[in-house]
DNA sequence: CGTGTAAGGAATTCTGACACG
DNA sequence: CGTGTAAGGAATTCTGACACG
Protein backbone atom coordinates (compact mmCIF):
# COMPACT_ATOMS: atom_id res chain seq x y z
CA UNK A 1 0.00 0.00 0.00
CA UNK A 2 2.67 2.44 0.82
CA UNK A 3 3.31 4.24 -2.37
CA UNK A 4 5.19 7.38 -4.05
CA UNK A 5 2.32 9.45 -2.31
CA UNK A 6 3.11 8.68 1.04
CA UNK A 7 6.96 9.07 0.95
CA UNK A 8 8.06 11.98 3.25
CA UNK A 9 10.59 13.35 0.70
CA UNK A 10 9.36 16.91 0.25
CA UNK A 11 10.80 20.28 1.76
CA UNK A 12 8.46 22.94 3.31
CA UNK A 13 9.83 25.24 0.33
CA UNK A 14 8.52 23.46 -2.44
CA UNK A 15 5.10 22.38 -0.45
CA UNK A 16 4.79 26.25 -0.05
CA UNK A 17 4.96 26.53 -3.74
CA UNK A 18 2.59 23.34 -4.74
CA UNK A 19 -0.37 24.63 -2.07
CA UNK A 20 0.23 28.35 -2.27
CA UNK A 21 0.39 28.26 1.40
CA UNK A 22 3.23 30.60 3.27
CA UNK A 23 6.05 28.16 5.10
CA UNK A 24 4.53 30.04 8.01
CA UNK A 25 0.76 28.93 7.59
CA UNK A 26 2.56 24.76 6.95
CA UNK A 27 4.37 25.11 10.06
CA UNK A 28 1.17 26.48 12.35
CA UNK A 29 -1.40 23.66 10.75
CA UNK A 30 1.71 21.22 11.66
CA UNK A 31 1.44 22.87 15.22
CA UNK A 32 -2.36 22.44 15.44
CA UNK A 33 -1.63 19.02 14.50
CA UNK A 34 -3.30 18.66 11.38
CA UNK A 35 -0.42 17.03 9.88
CA UNK A 36 2.76 15.39 11.05
CA UNK A 37 5.78 15.39 8.43
CA UNK A 38 9.19 13.69 9.35
CA UNK A 39 12.28 15.00 10.01
CA UNK A 40 15.77 14.98 8.55
CA UNK A 41 18.92 14.39 10.81
CA UNK A 42 19.22 18.08 10.79
CA UNK A 43 15.89 18.81 11.89
CA UNK A 44 14.24 20.00 8.35
CA UNK A 45 11.27 18.90 8.05
CA UNK A 46 10.21 16.94 5.30
CA UNK A 47 6.08 15.95 3.52
CA UNK A 48 4.78 13.43 1.41
CA UNK A 49 2.14 14.19 -1.60
CA UNK A 50 -0.44 13.14 0.91
CA UNK A 51 0.39 15.66 3.16
CA UNK A 52 0.36 18.42 0.24
CA UNK A 53 -3.28 16.92 -0.60
CA UNK A 54 -4.26 17.85 3.14
CA UNK A 55 -2.95 20.93 2.86
CA UNK A 56 -4.99 21.79 0.50
CA UNK A 57 -8.07 20.35 1.71
CA UNK A 58 -7.33 22.01 4.78
CA UNK A 59 -6.70 25.77 2.85
CA UNK A 60 -9.80 25.08 1.62
CA UNK A 61 -11.81 24.30 4.84
CA UNK A 62 -9.91 27.90 6.47
CA UNK A 63 -11.04 29.93 4.01
CA UNK A 64 -14.84 28.78 4.63
CA UNK A 65 -13.66 30.02 8.14
CA UNK A 66 -13.47 26.76 9.70
CA UNK A 67 -11.16 26.77 12.47
CA UNK A 68 -7.69 24.52 12.94
CA UNK A 69 -9.23 22.74 16.12
CA UNK A 70 -12.46 22.20 13.95
CA UNK A 71 -10.74 20.81 11.22
CA UNK A 72 -8.85 18.39 13.37
CA UNK A 73 -11.98 17.24 15.23
CA UNK A 74 -13.62 16.13 11.73
CA UNK A 75 -10.32 14.56 10.66
CA UNK A 76 -10.43 12.12 14.00
CA UNK A 77 -14.21 11.54 13.43
CA UNK A 78 -13.29 10.49 9.99
CA UNK A 79 -10.58 8.15 11.35
CA UNK A 80 -13.37 6.72 14.14
CA UNK A 81 -15.76 5.81 11.66
CA UNK A 82 -12.77 4.24 9.66
CA UNK A 83 -12.36 2.45 12.53
CA UNK A 84 -15.79 0.81 13.27
CA UNK A 85 -16.68 0.15 10.04
CA UNK A 86 -13.65 -2.44 10.03
CA UNK A 87 -14.33 -3.92 13.14
CA UNK A 88 -18.18 -4.35 12.13
CA UNK A 89 -16.87 -5.98 9.22
CA UNK A 90 -14.73 -8.33 10.85
CA UNK A 91 -17.44 -9.17 13.48
CA UNK A 92 -19.77 -10.15 10.37
CA UNK A 93 -16.58 -12.05 8.68
CA UNK A 94 -16.43 -13.73 11.95
CA UNK A 95 -20.19 -14.98 12.53
CA UNK A 96 -20.01 -16.46 9.22
CA UNK A 97 -16.91 -17.81 8.84
CA UNK A 98 -16.47 -18.67 12.12
CA UNK A 99 -12.85 -20.32 13.27
CA UNK A 100 -11.10 -19.64 10.75
CA UNK A 101 -7.52 -18.54 10.87
CA UNK A 102 -7.27 -19.47 14.87
CA UNK B 1 -0.33 11.31 -17.28
CA UNK B 2 1.56 13.13 -15.21
CA UNK B 3 1.32 11.86 -11.78
CA UNK B 4 3.02 12.60 -8.92
CA UNK B 5 6.11 9.69 -9.98
CA UNK B 6 6.75 12.63 -12.71
CA UNK B 7 7.10 16.12 -10.13
CA UNK B 8 10.38 17.31 -9.32
CA UNK B 9 10.28 17.94 -5.70
CA UNK B 10 12.94 15.98 -3.95
CA UNK B 11 15.95 17.40 -2.98
CA UNK B 12 19.52 15.60 -3.82
CA UNK B 13 20.20 14.75 -0.39
CA UNK B 14 16.86 12.89 0.23
CA UNK B 15 17.55 11.34 -3.29
CA UNK B 16 21.37 10.38 -1.82
CA UNK B 17 19.07 8.14 1.15
CA UNK B 18 16.86 6.90 -1.14
CA UNK B 19 19.55 5.61 -3.75
CA UNK B 20 22.37 5.22 -1.61
CA UNK B 21 24.53 7.36 -4.16
CA UNK B 22 26.74 9.97 -3.31
CA UNK B 23 25.67 13.62 -4.03
CA UNK B 24 28.53 13.85 -6.18
CA UNK B 25 27.44 10.77 -7.93
CA UNK B 26 24.19 11.97 -8.96
CA UNK B 27 25.27 15.32 -10.07
CA UNK B 28 28.19 13.46 -11.92
CA UNK B 29 25.32 11.20 -13.72
CA UNK B 30 23.76 14.64 -14.55
CA UNK B 31 26.69 15.80 -15.61
CA UNK B 32 26.74 13.17 -18.21
CA UNK B 33 23.48 13.67 -19.12
CA UNK B 34 21.72 10.32 -17.53
CA UNK B 35 19.44 12.49 -15.80
CA UNK B 36 18.15 15.90 -15.77
CA UNK B 37 16.42 17.32 -12.37
CA UNK B 38 14.86 20.89 -12.61
CA UNK B 39 16.06 23.79 -10.50
CA UNK B 40 14.43 25.89 -7.84
CA UNK B 41 14.89 29.76 -8.14
CA UNK B 42 17.84 30.03 -6.09
CA UNK B 43 19.54 26.75 -8.46
CA UNK B 44 19.14 23.91 -5.67
CA UNK B 45 18.20 20.68 -7.73
CA UNK B 46 15.07 19.03 -8.01
CA UNK B 47 14.25 15.53 -8.85
CA UNK B 48 11.47 13.14 -9.05
CA UNK B 49 10.60 9.63 -7.77
CA UNK B 50 11.03 8.42 -11.78
CA UNK B 51 14.24 9.88 -11.55
CA UNK B 52 15.14 7.89 -8.30
CA UNK B 53 14.31 5.01 -10.23
CA UNK B 54 16.54 6.18 -13.02
CA UNK B 55 19.35 6.04 -10.79
CA UNK B 56 19.35 3.12 -9.75
CA UNK B 57 19.16 1.00 -12.52
CA UNK B 58 22.15 3.05 -13.54
CA UNK B 59 23.82 2.40 -9.94
CA UNK B 60 22.78 -1.35 -11.13
CA UNK B 61 24.62 -0.70 -14.31
CA UNK B 62 27.31 1.09 -13.48
CA UNK B 63 28.22 -1.79 -10.96
CA UNK B 64 27.83 -4.23 -13.59
CA UNK B 65 31.09 -2.18 -15.02
CA UNK B 66 29.05 -0.13 -17.85
CA UNK B 67 30.41 3.45 -18.49
CA UNK B 68 28.32 6.09 -18.66
CA UNK B 69 27.95 6.85 -22.20
CA UNK B 70 26.82 3.40 -23.07
CA UNK B 71 23.95 4.00 -20.66
CA UNK B 72 23.52 7.02 -22.54
CA UNK B 73 23.33 5.52 -25.62
CA UNK B 74 21.32 2.40 -24.09
CA UNK B 75 18.79 5.23 -23.46
CA UNK B 76 18.67 6.87 -26.75
CA UNK B 77 17.70 3.69 -28.34
CA UNK B 78 15.03 3.13 -26.16
CA UNK B 79 13.36 5.99 -26.61
CA UNK B 80 14.12 5.93 -30.63
CA UNK B 81 12.53 2.37 -30.44
CA UNK B 82 9.48 3.92 -28.63
CA UNK B 83 9.25 6.39 -31.43
CA UNK B 84 9.87 3.98 -34.00
CA UNK B 85 6.87 2.04 -32.67
CA UNK B 86 4.36 5.01 -32.59
CA UNK B 87 5.07 6.34 -35.86
CA UNK B 88 4.17 2.87 -37.13
CA UNK B 89 1.49 2.69 -34.98
CA UNK B 90 -0.03 5.94 -36.36
CA UNK B 91 0.86 4.58 -40.16
CA UNK B 92 -1.74 1.56 -39.79
CA UNK B 93 -4.75 3.30 -38.37
CA UNK B 94 -4.26 5.70 -40.94
CA UNK B 95 -4.27 2.51 -43.69
CA UNK B 96 -6.95 1.16 -41.94
CA UNK B 97 -9.33 4.16 -41.51
CA UNK B 98 -8.36 7.11 -43.32
CA UNK B 99 -9.58 10.77 -43.23
CA UNK B 100 -10.21 10.18 -39.58
CA UNK B 101 -9.64 13.95 -37.51
CA UNK B 102 -8.26 15.44 -41.03
C1' DC C 1 36.67 7.63 -16.20
C1' DG C 2 34.35 7.92 -11.93
C1' DT C 3 34.48 9.50 -7.38
C1' DG C 4 36.20 11.55 -2.88
C1' DT C 5 37.22 15.73 -0.54
C1' DA C 6 38.24 20.49 1.40
C1' DA C 7 36.80 25.40 0.41
C1' DG C 8 33.98 29.31 0.29
C1' DG C 9 29.71 31.09 -0.57
C1' DA C 10 24.75 31.17 -1.30
C1' DA C 11 20.09 29.29 -0.64
C1' DT C 12 17.07 26.97 2.56
C1' DT C 13 15.10 25.99 6.89
C1' DC C 14 14.61 26.33 11.97
C1' DT C 15 13.09 28.37 16.41
C1' DG C 16 11.30 31.80 19.54
C1' DA C 17 9.43 36.25 19.78
C1' DC C 18 6.88 40.52 18.86
C1' DA C 19 2.88 42.36 16.50
C1' DC C 20 -2.00 42.77 15.22
C1' DG C 21 -6.50 41.75 16.30
C1' DC D 1 -6.84 32.71 16.49
C1' DG D 2 -4.09 32.81 12.48
C1' DT D 3 -0.41 34.92 10.17
C1' DG D 4 3.41 38.26 8.93
C1' DT D 5 8.01 39.53 9.92
C1' DA D 6 12.90 40.52 11.45
C1' DA D 7 16.76 37.95 13.86
C1' DG D 8 20.36 34.80 14.42
C1' DG D 9 21.96 30.45 13.70
C1' DA D 10 22.25 25.86 11.71
C1' DA D 11 21.61 22.54 7.92
C1' DT D 12 21.66 22.00 2.98
C1' DT D 13 23.29 22.64 -1.55
C1' DC D 14 26.26 24.70 -5.20
C1' DT D 15 30.46 25.26 -8.04
C1' DG D 16 35.20 24.69 -9.45
C1' DA D 17 39.32 22.44 -8.34
C1' DC D 18 42.79 19.07 -6.85
C1' DA D 19 43.64 14.17 -6.35
C1' DC D 20 43.94 9.32 -7.77
C1' DG D 21 44.18 6.21 -11.34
Amino acid sequence: MKSYKDKKVISIGVVSELTGLSERQIRYYEQRQLISPERSKGGTRKYSFMDVERLVEIANKMEDGMQTFEIRKEEKQRANREQVRKKMLRGQLNTAFPNQRK
